[in-house]
DNA sequence: TCGACAGAAATTGTATACAATTTTTGTATT
DNA sequence: AATACAAAAATTGTATACAATTTCTGTCGA
């Protein structure tokens, strides 16, 4: 009997789903489905989407069932608003302690980050685009920030699927360099404006003024 | 059948009793227990205990159980530096579109931790203590940081027990009314200075370098 | 007296059962 | 043809059942 690990994988597995855009926003979550699919009885299912709802991933409405979450577009904008507060400061934190190891380490990620833009790995890109912002909690040694901040990026995923209008993550990659430049400088303010400034041309590429964002119209009419 | 609002319950009131320390870090949670506290069967205790376990209020071992967390001084350190990080940007954003209305409604609420320090009502000092700071950002609109927040002062609460040394405790409210004091005068980098020092201060009146903090001596030897 | 060990009791982990509600389907009525 | 309605099917919410593991208890042996 393997304890909650059962559990623990089936959230990370429709964590990652989701995240990665192969359930859609609005995608209702049968729970007999999700059974058969994993192998296992509804209980085990029934308290990873317990899980899942904190994370805020789904919602569940009572008897109708589990649903992947559509945030509004205020609850993006609050996203962003958290994540600058917190990677803001974390940039400055960060920058105050950084080690030649520290640096390296981001470099060879910005590097992963470039080679799948290049070669055209949307999905890969995505992924790498949000794990610099989760490397840099992680290389400060501050799992609680890590887990926090890797949270409001997987929210941030449903966001991007909701509301993208430009393809403006094209140019995360480039603004990633060159705040690790700055961090590599030293240069704290410049390092923490250039984030600031990273992360409002990411909620800028969005269309949070539009009404209902295509996938929704099922939705919509519920 | 009231959907999930019954596992909701159980959450609140296990959440409400370790913060409020009626249920001591490293106590054990036995699923029937709780069942028949609640009067209900183990199932809905189980989902709520798995969404404590993501509040990092509590922890399970594999086929052991369910126990009260005990939060390293490591992960104590973390739970501060973040809301550092998130506290010291709310406020500076608070400070930048504060109103009357809010400034009115800090007041009253510094006025009612004052009223419940001078009368020795250290339960519902603490509780508002914490509040002060989750008011803040609820004043400010965004749910998802008064959701974050809360959940971090929840960890506090539990931090607080474990590691409580000097009762600095005692001077928070009047740190909040100085923190108050320079956001009605917008005076945005005076307010974040007494910010940081504030949780600063919260942080240092704990004892982080003991080795195991007196509830724990059964925990220690299991 | 202390520790090791076997069996009993209790506890966890998962599946299944069943009542309550929602959704679907088919039929009748206008 | 479209709508209203009723029965049927599917789905959720909760409890119970049962195997696997851990914890407790009492006995035996040194």
């Amino acid at each position: 009997m393997d304890s909650s690990t059962a559990t623990r994988s089936i959230v990370d597995a429709l964590t990652k789903a989701i995240v990665e855009h192969r359930l859609h926003p609005g995608t209702k979550l049968a729970e007999q489905k999700l059974a058969d699919h994993f192998g296992v009885s509804r209980t085990l299912i029934r308290q990873a989407l317990f899980q899942l709802v904190q994370k805020r991933l789904i919602r569940m409405e009572p008897a109708r069932g589990a649903f992947v979450a559509t945030p509004s577009s205020d609850e993006a904008r609050q996203v962003f608003a958290v994540r600058r507060m917190v990677e803001v400061e974390m940039t400055r934190s960060f920058v105050r302690h950084v080690t030649p190891a520290q640096i390296k380490a981001l470099k060879d990620h910005v590097a992963e980050e470039k080679a799948a833009v290049s070669r055209g790995d949307v999905a890969g890109r995505t992924d790498l685009l949000g794990d610099f912002h989760v490397r840099m909690a992680e290389l400060m040694g501050n799992e609680v920030l890590a887990q926090i901040l890797g949270e409001l990026i997987s929210r941030c995923a449903l966001i991007t699927l909701m509301y993208q209008s430009t393809n403006a993550a094209e140019h995360s990659a480039e603004e990633h360099a060159e705040i690790l430049k700055a961090i590599a400088a030293k240069d704290e303010d410049l390092a923490v404006k250039l984030m600031d400034e990273h992360l409002r041309n990411v909620e800028e590429g969005l269309a949070l003024d539009r009404k209902v964002p295509s996938n929704d119209i099922a939705m919509a009419l519920a």
